[in-house]
DNA sequence: GTAATAGTGTCTTTTAGACACTATAGC
DNA sequence: GCTATAGTGTCTAAAAGACACTATTAC
C-alpha cells in the first residue's frame, strides 16, 4: 500500500518538511511492569504512539497535550521533551520530523478511549514509524532520571504511601528495594514531605501519606561532588 | 527591518514548516572558563550559534556536522542531540523548527574561520533567535552529565594527564577538586585507562598519560542503587 | 491469637573528602 | 639545594545496604 508522498516547498523555492509532528510516550506502571500507551492507526492494524501534527502558530508541547487528550482522553500531570526524531524515511508519508515527549500518569489511570491500550514498554510489539526507537529513548530517560529528580511525581497520585512509591520505583528500576532503606533515601532527597494524613487499606498498620514538595520538574539532592578546600 | 516571512503549504493543503534548521552549541574550556562558539550573522552585527537548514533527505545530525565544518572549519569529536526548539516566533523568517546539538572540542582548538569567536557560555552576550535559551540548555546538559558519562571525551585530547582532565572538570563544574581524590574517582569510573606514556611539561615530575576507553557516548559506573535481598 | 503491612533503630559496607607524605622534574 | 608538579597512602565523614525489632490494622 504505497500512498502518494506528501511534499512541500517554501516561498523561497526550497523543499520544506511536509509537516511537523509530535509523538507522546505515556508511561505508567501496571502489574509491576512499565507499560506504554498505544493507539490504533487509522486504516491499519499496526499500533502507534499517540501524536499528531503541529498546527501553524502552535507550540509543539501544546500539540502533544492536545493530541494526547483527543486520542486517549488523558491529561498527563508530567510532560517533558524527549527530543527530535527527524531522520529521512521515518514517515512513509513524506518528510515529517517529529518532536517526541515523555508523559507520566499514575498507575491506576483509566483510559477513556477503548481503542487505546497499554503495551509492555520494555518488550514492545511492532509499532508504526520509528516509534519503537522513540519508546526505547523514553524508557532510558525515565530510568536515568529516576533517582535524581522528581520525575515520578507524574506517576504517583497527589498523596501516596511510601510503599506505593516503592512499587513504582521497583517497576522502573527493575530492582527490589529494602522498604526501610527506600523510605529513608527517598525522604532524604528533599523531594517529598508528609501530608500528616494516614490511610488504611486492608490489613496492616495504616500508612503515613506523603506528597511531592513540587509538581514541577526538579532535581533532588542528586550527587554533586563537594568543593575541595 | 521586517522582511517578508517564509511560508510553505504541503500537498495536502495544510500549512507546513518553512524549513527545518539545526543549531550547534560548540563548547570548550579556555582560560578556566566554559566558552561557546558563535558566528557572525549575514547582514547584522548580532551573533548566533553556527547552524543551517536541513536538506531534503538529509539526517539532521549530518546537517549539523556539515554546517559546523562549513562555518567554522571545525570537526567535533563528540556530538549529541540537545532537543528541538520549535516554539512559534522563534525565527522571524517564518515557521522554522530547529534541532539543537551539543558538540565538544578540546581546549586548545583553533577555529580556522576568523568570523567565528568564543563567548562566555554562562554569561553570554545577546544572541539571535532563541539561541541564548539553546546555549543555556547545553550548559545545563553538560553540567548534569559531567560525572556520569564520558562526555568530556570530546574536550580532552586523545591522551591527557589527570591534571589536564581536572582543569576541564573544574571549569565545567565551577568547583575545585583535590588532585588526589579527583584522580582516584576518575579512575574508578572505568571510563579511562593508562596509555603507558609519560609527559614532561616544564618543571615537576612527568605525568602519566591516560585515554578514554571509548570515544563513543557511554555512562560510567554512575550511581545505581544495589538490589535489596 | 495470626497474618499482613508500616515504620524505627542500628550495624556494616562503600564511597567521597582531606591531607600528610613521597617522587621526579627544571633551575 | 629550592620550587613546582605528579602521585600514594590513609584517616575521617557521609551515604547506602542489610536486617532485627516494634507498631497497628483485619480477620
Amino acid at each position: 500500500m504505497e500512498r502518494v508522498r506528501w511534499s512541500a516547498t517554501n516561498s523561497e523555492g526550497y523543499e520544506a518538511p511536509a509537516a511537523l509532528a509530535t509523538d507522546v510516550v505515556v508511561l505508567t506502571v501496571r502489574d509491576e511492569r512499565l507499560v506504554a500507551l498505544t493507539v490504533a492507526r487509522d486504516g491499519g492494524d499496526e499500533r502507534a504512539l499517540p501524536g499528531g501534527f503541529v498546527g501553524a502558530g502552535e507550540r509543539p508541547l501544546e500539540t502533544a497535550l492536545r493530541k494526547l487528550h483527543e486520542k486517549t482522553g488523558l491529561d498527563a500531570p508530567y510532560v517533558e521533551q524527549l527530543g527530535a526524531f527527524a531522520d529521512p524515511g521515518r514517515d512513509p508519508r513524506g518528510w515529517i520530523p517529529s518532536i517526541a515527549y515523555l508523559a507520566l500518569v499514575p498507575p491506576d489511570t483509566r483510559v477513556p478511549d477503548a481503542s487505546a491500550c497499554w503495551i509492555d514498554a520494555r518488550n514492545p510489539q511492532a509499532l508504526a514509524f520509528d516509534h519503537e526507537e522513540v519508546l526505547a529513548a523514553a524508557v532510558e530517560r525515565l530510568e536515568g532520571k529516576l533517582w535524581w529528580s522528581n520525575v515520578t511525581v507524574g506517576m504517583l497520585p497527589g498523596a501516596f504511601a511510601l510503599s506505593e512509591a516503592r512499587r513504582v520505583y521497583e517497576a522502573i528500576a527493575q530492582a527490589r528495594y529494602d522498604p526501610a532503606t527506600f523510605g529513608r533515601d527517598l525522604k532524604s532527597t528533599g523531594l517529598i514531605e508528609p501530608t500528616g494524613e494516614q490511610r488504611t487499606a486492608g490489613p496492616g498498620r495504616p500508612a503515613a501519606m506523603y506528597r511531592f514538595t513540587s509538581d514541577r520538574p526538579a532535581w533532588g539532592a542528586g550527587r554533586r561532588k563537594r568543593i575541595a578546600a
